[in-house]
DNA sequence: TAAAAAATTAATCAAATGATTAAAAAAAGT
DNA sequence: ACTTTTTTTAATCATTTGATTAATTTTTTA
């Protein structure tokens, strides 16, 4: 055995430069419309230094594409299991941390359901997402109101599907969206800023939390 | 001049047989993913005459796009402009529509959403999908609704947020709720069918219909 | 049926693109 | 200081990919 420091103490300018002009283009443009040259110009690097760090275009996009996904799911991750706090906060928390990660990154919604859905389970499998959910306390609560007749049968998934639709959807559309109603980004954001009371609101409706 | 018919009576099958090719690989992966080899293909005909019937993939792409928009938007137009039904039947209508055409083509609206936001002006404005839900009886009827008191105050675009957001979501993020809730394609459809009822109920309690 | 037009094919082109290489420059180690 | 290692660069490669061409086959027209 050599002596200490045979790692390489990577001054991180160069390789962290890459990986924020990746997590754009990916975002914006998806995996296959990216081009690599496209992420060294952003990166202000030549382009075989892409290659010298990360490999290859795929590595560097499973990179960008794992911790996209975390970062989706990190938001909510500590709500979800918060012992202290009950099933109607969690709801606000939820929504209102989702409205705010979106309106600064407003990409990685349609980002990530276009990129998944080709091999989701390699991801969704990576990352414990069942065990995140399934296990959580969020998902007591919501079995348990179930049983006490607090809120109305249903499955817990037609009530994912709502609050996320509800949540989502109107980053996914967007574009759509503000064509339509004549908005300007800040106002499509005023709206969204709307929904993190509104949504909650809408959500015990649905449940018809008593 | 000449006489009679100098115009070209194509025989339709192989130029159709691009088409319906066409649509199946851009609705499966996009237009930068797609390889016109690919289409050719699934056409089953020489790549040659991809470009002898279309002139360039993008020609090809932009008629898919169009006629996928149109598909879209057809199914609902007359539901919208329909004088004969009240406001809580074209819900009922629209979203029961829906629904059918996404278990049927499951690929559309992942496939419309990605690929609408980096030209939405150009096909949001050749549609007329304002004029359709601007001025449509549908509207009229919601602001009248509104005005009556029947329904509660609500900016229209909310509204089509969560109903589209209900309805089109879940579609979206398949891929993921499938894992998640270990689905089967078919079990996935039930639930959808589920939705035909549950999201029209849904909604009249976010309106608080009277 | 012969001529003209249209459709189809195989071969190939040119540009784009991910990746590599060899040399130079910079940094770190001794 | 100078040796070694790491980082950076310019040039280039090999493959992919959209598109074209020229020849052939098929269909239509007269």
């Amino acid at each position: 055995m050599k002596s200490r420091k045979p790692k390489k103490i990577v001054d991180p300018s160069t390789e962290e430069k890459i990986k924020n002009a990746a997590k754009i283009i990916f975002h914006r443009k998806g995996f296959a419309a990216t081009r690599t040259r496209d992420i060294a110009l952003e990166a202000d690097i030549n382009l075989a230094l892409l290659n010298y760090y990360f490999r290859s275009k795929e590595k560097l996009f499973d990179i960008i594409m794992m911790e996209s996904f975390q970062e989706f799911l990190h938001s909510v991750k500590g709500i979800f299991n918060d012992e202290n706090t009950d099933f109607e906060t969690k709801i606000e928390k939820i929504v209102s941390n989702y409205i705010d990660l979106f309106i600064n990154q407003p990409d990685i919604p349609i980002f990530l359901l276009n990129e998944l859905r080709h091999n989701p389970e390699d991801i969704v499998s990576k990352i414990n997402i069942k065990e995140i959910l399934l296990k959580s306390s969020f998902l007591k609560q919501f079995n348990k109101a179930v049983k006490t007749g607090k809120i109305v049968r249903m499955s817990p998934l037609h009530f994912i599907m709502n609050l996320m639709g509800m949540t989502v959807f109107p980053f996914v559309a967007s574009p759509v969206l503000k064509s339509l109603g004549d908005l300007s980004q800040k106002e499509f954001n005023t709206l969204m800023i709307q929904r993190k009371k509104l949504i909650p609101e809408w959500t015990k409706m649905i449940l018809m939390i008593k």
